[in-house]
DNA sequence: TTTCTAACCTAATCAGAAA
DNA sequence: TTTCTGATTAGGTTAGAAA
């Protein structure tokens, strides 16, 4: 049941032909558990994200990304078969999306955008008219002879072969179209290690692993408190996390639906409450000088923070919301507050016996 | 063998730099 | 503004692991 033109494609290509693919990797409880947590959540977790739940699974960022594209399909589909079992089969029923989270419509959700050099863009380009669909261990080579990540490879060849085919179909080709870029020679790397040379984007806010930023409320992950080890499999290892609830009141305000689902399905692990609920100044641990220079608390005018069971709630200050705040002052404060939760993680001592 | 789901695919679209 | 192209999405298919 080949559609037409699939004869072009991978899936219609003769099996025998086609290239390996990676290697299926099996994701034990904890890493699904922790997946699925995180989904329930945001089911379109931006790049900061998806690289702490790397960190914290120990499965690498693309595998991340895939298997949250499978998730939200199945949940899809799932979501369907359930509305239209209880409205009837007849009755069209309007598909629900899945509800986006500030950190989605927000700036800074995507990669940073590769920019390919001359030379990498000619090895890619010539790799492509040798072999449209590449297996794992060519994008592997090609990766290493280019020193693009393999998941890039992978989706430069999408790009390609969607376009490729789009040309052929008998739209104008512009010469200049898909040749090697005539972009100054910087690498990868470089663009990835010195933020100057990655095109600017004034308007982002820095992604925080702590952080997300909905409208009214800020919502604080904590993730690592418990150094884990996704592979050693015992249940009493599995990676804190703690999700901060915005309060009823906030969450009433634009949203008919509670924008998350407090995660304590989870072990949680506070920090020492010494740190957030003793001082005068709960925002910052006392230990203030691991927060480099920066010395002086945010002011707390903006941010409260409440003790309430497990979770610690910070809310804005009814008048107050987060796009009031400038960017400067929202920049400032997630990367304050990211230090103050490195040098908190980096100076807490696990219970005895969880490790 | 069947079921589940990671891996992979297309097509459409977004987004940001360059022309 | 338009074009180009890397990144993301929905949703379908393939194939390997587990039941």
């Amino acid at each position: 049941n080949w559609r037409p033109g699939e004869l072009e494609t991978c899936q219609g290509r003769d099996a025998l032909q086609r290239e390996a693919r990676r290697r299926r990797i099996v994701l034990n409880r904890s890493q699904k558990d922790l997946l699925e947590a995180c989904f329930k959540w945001n089911p379109y977790p931006g790049i900061a994200t998806r690289e702490q739940l790397a960190k914290d699974t120990g499965i690498s960022e693309p595998r991340i990304q895939v298997w949250f594209q499978n998730h939200r399909t199945r949940q899809l589909k799932a979501q369907r078969l359930k509305s239209r079992r209880s409205v009837g089969e007849q009755t069209q029923v309007q598909d629900q999306p899945l509800l986006k989270t500030q950190e989605y419509l927000g700036a800074g959700h995507r990669k940073n955008r590769l920019y390919l050099t001359r030379s990498q863009s000619s090895v890619l380009v010539q790799a492509f008219e040798k072999n449209q669909f590449p297996g794992i261990a060519t994008r592997e080579e090609l990766a290493k002879e280019t020193g693009i990540p393999e998941s890039r490879i992978q989706i430069w060849f999408q790009n390609r072969r969607a376009r490729h085919q789009k040309r052929s179909k008998g739209a104008p080709v512009n010469s200049l179209a898909d040749a090697p870029d005539v972009r100054k020679e910087l690498t990868v790397q470089q663009h990835q290690n010195d933020p100057s040379t990655v095109p600017s984007r004034s308007h982002d806010i820095p992604p925080s692993n702590s952080f997300i930023i909905n409208q009214n409320s800020c919502l604080i992950l904590y993730t690592s408190f418990v150094p884990w080890d996704p592979f050693a499999g015992h249940a009493n290892q599995a990676p804190t996390i703690l999700v901060v609830q915005p309060t009823q009141t906030v969450q009433g305000l634009e949203n008919p639906h509670p924008p998350l689902t407090p995660v304590n399905q989870l072990p949680t692990v506070l920090p020492p409450e010494r740190e957030f609920l003793d001082t005068e100044t709960p925002l910052c641990p006392q230990d203030q000088g691991k927060c480099q220079d920066r010395s002086e608390p945010i002011e707390p005018i903006d941010l409260e923070v409440l003790e309430s069971k497990n979770y610690l709630q910070f809310k804005l200050d009814s008048k107050k919301q987060w796009k009031d705040l400038s960017h400067q002052d929202i920049t400032f404060f997630i990367e304050w507050w990211d230090e103050c939760c490195q040098a908190l993680i980096a100076e807490w001592e696990p219970p005895e016996g969880t490790l």
